[in-house]
RNA sequence: CGGGAUGUGGCGCAGCUGGUAGCGCACCUGCUUUGGGAGCAGGGGGUCGCACGUUCAAAUCGUGUCAUCCCGACCA
């Protein structure tokens, strides 16, 4: 491909509505732009790194025994009412009508669509196991599409179902899935895990979600480096043998302590000197079934979904203002366990309940309580694990010490049972000619994320600098002057017999100063590079770039230089 | 949806105590240049997000609205 009559718009300047350093470089090097938020087009090179990655993917999915095919993207309403997902899935659904004024919705997943093929179209026992997957659109409304290609309102999955004869079997497929989603990542040379993991709203009974590591990861995950426990921040447990903090506490009764204007445990533990272990945090929160107090240790935070299973509720979120003054009577930051109006539970952590003298809010303005002792000052509905895990906490499994880490969630696995074909009443007869429902699984992989994981890991101060396998083109061929005659004359023997070679290449032929061209290729992320310019010309001696360690190699002429290319992109 | 911020040529920004819309880069023409974002000369391009209001006069002040970005709940 010569550069001139390519399609590559850089840009020198950071975007501004880019904040993260894989999303500036996609815009930068005219891998992609934004149409309106979360919805992309990816431009011919975003495309061809794209197409490659899916590529990678198609292999291993096909070694696995899955069999590609392509569902609608846009579906009938109607088969999700079916499943009851139509109120699942909310306001993330985008519903529309077609002119018959037929309700219709982009597809944020397709299992119902799936299910319904299967069913409609294999009757036997004799037909599975079978395994089918697409890498297609998908679209979800949702509430703040953010960081560009990580999570997009519209954008490219790998999704992949399978269906066995029973449990055994889908243990077996699940197996196979997991083996390929390695071999895949591990071909594009990430550090990764798979966790345990909630379902959400796909369902089912057991799910894993494949991890990989990274220092701008918006999720994160907690790590026992002794024993490889691995799991969620929101699922993670870690021991609680905390007990007690300050001797001096040790009070017969509660003794209340002037604290003018301090109000968050820092503030407060910074005037009286006394370390933020020692206070019970109480927080108000709001749910669907009345006020929720709970209370952590002051150092901790609270782990809101842990608290949601802890108080058996869906939807919390922290009380406002007038409501924590309603409940605690005193302005928000003195709040405390006990006197509380308006209550329909008080949930504390298994720490507070460990511990028996505490520190807390007096429920007064400018005012903290000191000895305040779980049961006899105040009661509690409920004791759970409610903090989340923090580095340096003890591993529930070892008691090793526990870390914590920011990680990019690039695939999901499922495990789904007969959660689908039962409500789709979807069934084979097995070998008795009994009617029984398909066990299902479903497991799924974010391309457009991964591209953009892969671009956020793999990339250095020029530019991008993906692995060969996924990057745009393999090789550039730099014409450092398009007016000299000889560099012209070696540079397009050179595109032209790479081209010949069947090796994916870019010559750049712009008629543009030197810089601007090898800052390009640089930006774009070629992992190759040939520069021809008049020092080829004088020394009679060809000179290639490798950009993994910027390393340079010189060749006295072309057949040891296309020998060492080959051995380089075999 | 709650909280915060920003909208000025293609991109990045200045102008915002009201009074002729500016800079850098990019773009077009010519000449010179070509090993890490070239030089000189000339040139084109903006109803200042949109609407309404205040005013003799609005990019500038007010109200509303839309868009984009950031923080939270959601997720590949």
């Amino acid at each position: 491909m010569r550069y001139s009559s390519f399609f590559i718009p850089s840009l020198k300047e950071d975007p501004k509505e880019a904040v993260l350093k894989s999303h500036k470089l996609l815009l930068r090097a005219g891998y992609v732009r934004q149409l309106s938020g979360g919805i992309y087009t990816y431009l011919p090179l975003g495309l061809k790194s794209l197409r490659k990655l899916e590529d990678l993917i198609r292999q291993e999915m096909n070694a696995a025994g899955a069999i590609e095919l392509s569902m609608p993207f846009v579906q009938p309403l109607d088969l999700w009412k079916e499943s009851g997902r139509d109120e699942d899935y909310g306001k993330e659904l985008l519903r529309f009508k077609d002119r018959q004024d037929r309700d219709f919705c982009l597809a944020p997943t397709y299992e119902e669509v799936i299910t319904d093929l299967v069913k409609k179209n294999v009757k036997s026992y004799k037909e599975l196991p079978m395994t089918l997957y697409q890498i297609h659109l998908k679209f979800r409304d949702e509430i703040r599409p953010r960081f560009g290609l990580m999570r997009a309102k519209e954008f490219i999955m790998k999704d992949a179902y399978s269906f066995d004869a029973d449990e055994a079997g889908l243990g077996e497929s699940y197996k196979k899935m997991k083996r390929a989603y390695e071999n895949i990542f591990r071909r594009l040379g990430f550090d990764f895990k798979f966790i345990k993991a909630e379902a959400g709203e796909i369902g089912g009974n057991y799910s894993e979600e494949l991890m990989v590591f990274s220092e701008y990861g918006e999720d994160k995950i907690v790590i026992c480096e002794n024993c490889g426990y691995a799991a969620s921040i929101d699922e993670a447990d870690s021991v609680s043998d905390y007990r007690g903090p300050l001797e001096s506490c040790r009070q017969p009764k509660m003794t209340r302590l002037f604290t003018p204007d301090k109000k968050s445990v820092e503030e407060v533990g910074e005037y009286l000197k006394i370390d933020k272990t020692c206070f019970a945090k109480t927080m108000i929160y709001e749910s669907e079934s009345g006020f929720i107090a709970a209370l952590v240790r002051g150092d901790r935070e609270i782990n809101e979904r842990k608290l949601k299973k802890a108080a058996g509720v869906k939807n919390l979120f922290l009380a406002k203002e007038a409501d924590v003054e309603r409940i605690t009577g005193a302005p928000c930051g003195f709040a405390g366990p006990f006197g509380l109006n308006g209550l329909s539970l008080i949930v504390i952590d298994e720490e507070i309940n460990n511990s028996e003298y505490w520190i807390t809010g007096a429920n007064e303005k400018n005012a903290h309580m000191a000895n305040v002792r779980p049961g006899r000052d105040f009661t509690s509905d409920t004791v759970a694990n409610i903090r989340s895990v923090q580095a340096g906490d003890k591993c529930v499994r070892c008691s090793g010490a526990l870390t914590v880490k920011n990680v990019i969630e690039l695939g999901h696995i499922f495990k789904l049972g007969e959660k689908y074909s039962s409500i789709l009443n979807a069934k084979f007869l097995d070998e008795k000619g009994e009617s029984k429902f398909f066990a299902m699984g479903c497991y799924g992989i974010g391309v457009g994320r991964t591209l953009q994981t892969l671009i956020e890991v793999f990339s250095d101060e020029e530019g991008i600098n993906l692995p060969i396998s996924v990057s745009p083109f393999a090789i550039a061929v730099a014409s450092l002057n398009v007016n000299d005659g000889k560099i012209t004359a070696v540079s397009e023997k050179i595109y032209e017999d790479l081209t010949a070679m069947g090796i994916d290449v870019i010559y750049d032929d712009r008629n543009l100063s030197a810089g601007i061209k090898l800052k390009d290729i640089d930006l774009i992320g070629i992992p190759l590079k040939i520069v021809v310019g008049n020092r080829t010309i004088k020394d009679n001696k060809y000179e290639l770039n490798i950009k993994k360690g910027n390393s340079k190699e010189i060749f006295e002429d072309l057949e040891s230089l296309y020998k060492r290319l080959r051995e380089l992109l075999s």
